[in-house]
DNA sequence: TATATAAATGAATGAACGTTCATTTATATA
DNA sequence: TATATAAATGAACGTTCATTCATTTATATA
């Protein structure tokens, strides 16, 4: 469970705000571009002082992103109760939902998690391809189970997972709270695209 | 127009090999990543050497996403003379084809115009993004234009062109010579999905 | 409040960076 | 082949990098 801020020891604290200054030049300079003193600047203190708390530069990308996978991968489980009594096709929905809501909330995450895999060590990169091949294959399932279930209908469920997935993802990289639309519209917008391509009576050819 | 290399000097033939050894460099590790040490390595020569060929690092990054940018632009204005005789729906599946057949050959030069717009100088970001929008455009246009001749449907021109062009992107991200599929087939897949996505008797709700 | 521990300082380390340059070597032209 | 020009060398420049460390300062605990 996540805890308040003002309960958190003062060492605690500034890892946590460590790890929103990195986050934040990270994904405006990219992590090869940021530099330790820049991070520890955003705080006001020394560089040598980020190693109380991070053992190195490379710990705090891989903190990052594995933060960001597992929460992603928790909230999905919560909503597992729900789930159970729903129809293919509105699990779906309720995954395109979900993942725009977080890619809502977490815009930065999510287009750190995409831009700075190859920011990684071997070790590291392994660890998050795998939750992120878990999270991916989250909907490939529902897609496979729908067309079983002939509520679904599409050509090859690896391609079409990649590219809802591809759809989906493009948000993280113009959304922005200020924008034209609320994400009640967007959620709306996406979900008729998406419904449209995999629903069962649609057209092969032109 | 395209010179063979053999009809090269050895001047201009360094230069090109340095294009590609420095964009399958930024392409693997990212441009800040990567030193000019690295890339003359590729060819075997001295770092300094570059300079004889580029004034700097940077232009290097520049003249690799400007000629993606112009190669793409011009490969769709030649295929205008064709274009003007087909239907709403059959541009928009053009563009679908030609953008799919343009990632599929050159997967990488479109996959580091994605990732390193963000290592641009601020004069060098501005030119790429005005020939990147241009790019978008047309997309928008087809899409807007085959919405009032009641030819296509969908709820937002800017977001589906986003949402679209994001689908198609994706490509390049997983998209490998040695896959499952041929060029043949992902065109088809995703061209069912897009147009499905807006044709005009597409469903508004589950 | 006294004390143990945690956090931050500031200087230093060696390595790597992009770039420059005088010099040498290779290429193209006449 | 002689010569002008282009290309490559290899060392060096000044900077910046991530990281270390002895020391100082702040925080939490008893």
């Amino acid at each position: 469970m996540k805890q308040a801020v003002s309960n958190l020891s003062k060492g605690k604290k500034t890892a946590k705000s460590l790890l929103v200054a990195a986050r934040d030049l990270f994904v405006l300079n990219g992590y090869a571009a940021v530099s330790m003193r820049e991070i520890a600047l955003k705080l006001g203190i020394n560089a040598g002082a980020i190693y109380n708390h991070f053992p190195s530069k490379q710990e705090i990308l891989f903190r990052l992103l594995e933060d960001h996978m597992l929460d992603l991968l928790e909230q999905w489980d919560i909503l597992e109760v729900e789930r159970s009594k729903l129809s293919d096709l509105l699990i779906l929905r309720m995954f395109v939902n979900f993942h725009i809501n977080f890619h809502i909330d977490k815009s930065k995450e999510v287009f750190l998690s995409y831009m700075e895999l190859r920011s990684l060590d071997r070790r590291n990169f392994l660890k998050i391809s795998k939750l992120r091949d878990e999270y991916e294959s989250i909907l490939q399932n529902i897609l496979v189970l729908g067309k079983n279930n002939k509520n679904l209908d599409f050509d090859d469920s690896q391609i079409t997972t990649k590219a809802i997935l591809g759809t989906l993802s493009s948000l993280s990289h113009w959304y922005h709270q200020k924008g034209r639309l609320g994400a009640e519209d967007i959620r709306k917008i996406y979900w008729h695209l998406i419904f449209n391509s995999v629903r069962t009576d649609r057209k092969r050819n032109v």
